[in-house]
DNA sequence: TAGGCCATCTGGTCCT
DNA sequence: AGGACCAGATGGCCTA
């Protein structure tokens, strides 16, 4: 058990006759005795006070002759008490949890709106049907992929670099594999973009070692999600870059 | 109706 | 200590 839960419950023992501290456990409460508490409006000047059951005034009742009753009614007090503890700690418990509950909710919805926002960026299909979370990290992969070969392949026709300068805005530079340096040519960044992992090959098909020649995965040309418009032809069908699906 | 996808709840673990 | 993250469980909705 978690120590401010223990030190709360410890609280609440030494103060479960304080009215002031109960106010959020009516739900809890076990009997008349907690519900007439309750029912004291709360009062800031003087002490709590205390409804008890029985008769206070009752003449020829002293404390040696009730002595017995005494020792069950304080059993009959840790009892409650116990009770109280108990319900105090599930209400802390569940109060955490419906916290969590909504920290956890919430974190799934920035969640999904990442992926919406990854989506609207993405190529659209004709059919407009929605791409599942997994299809959109998988062509988002693959659609990144493909720029970057097609920048790849600009670069080869125009050497120094000078198709990413022409394609790319300047903030998006950083975004794809690049020269470690401004010296670097089209074909060090070449061999930077084989380095990465997306860049099994130029000509993944041919290549048997290419994961797109694997069965461990299961998109391939053909597939929609190998589509990407704008793109040149030869990379329509080309595609390295797998996610493996399980 | 079975299977896929999704949202939500939940408890455990890690991190700050 | 509290929040973030994660994975499993569960139930609802939709579609073939």
């Amino acid at each position: 058990m978690p120590a401010t839960l223990e030190t709360c419950l410890s609280d609440l023992d030494c103060a479960s006759s304080s009215s002031s501290s109960t106010s959020d456990l009516s739900g809890f409460l076990t009997d008349e005795e907690d519900c007439a508490r309750l029912q004291q409006p709360a009062s800031a000047s003087g002490p709590p006070v205390t409804v008890r059951r029985g008769a206070p005034g009752i003449p020829g009742a002293s404390d040696t002759a009730r002595a017995p009753d005494d020792e069950q009614e304080r059993r009959r007090r840790r009892g409650r008490a116990r009770v109280r503890s108990e319900a105090l700690l599930h209400s802390l418990r569940r109060s955490r949890r419906v916290k969590a509950n909504d920290r956890e909710r919430n974190r799934m919805h920035n969640l999904n709106a990442a992926l919406d926002a990854l989506r609207s960026v993405l190529p659209s299909f004709p059919d407009d049907s929605k791409l599942t979370k997994i299809e959109t990290l998988r062509f988002a992969y693959n659609y990144i992929w493909a720029l970057a070969e097609t920048l790849r392949l600009a670069d080869q026709a125009l050497p120094g670099g000078a198709a990413r300068e022409r394609l790319l805005p300047p903030q998006c530079a950083p975004c794809l594999p690049g020269p470690p340096s401004p010296a670097s040519d089209a074909e060090s960044w070449a061999s930077g973009a084989a380095a990465s992992p997306c860049a099994a090959a130029a000509s993944p098909l041919s290549d048997p070692s290419s994961p797109a020649a694997s069965e461990d995965f299961t998109y391939g040309p053909g597939d929609p999600l190998f589509s990407f418009p704008g793109l040149p032809k030869d990379l329509l069908h080309t595609t390295p870059c797998f996610i493996p699906y399980h």
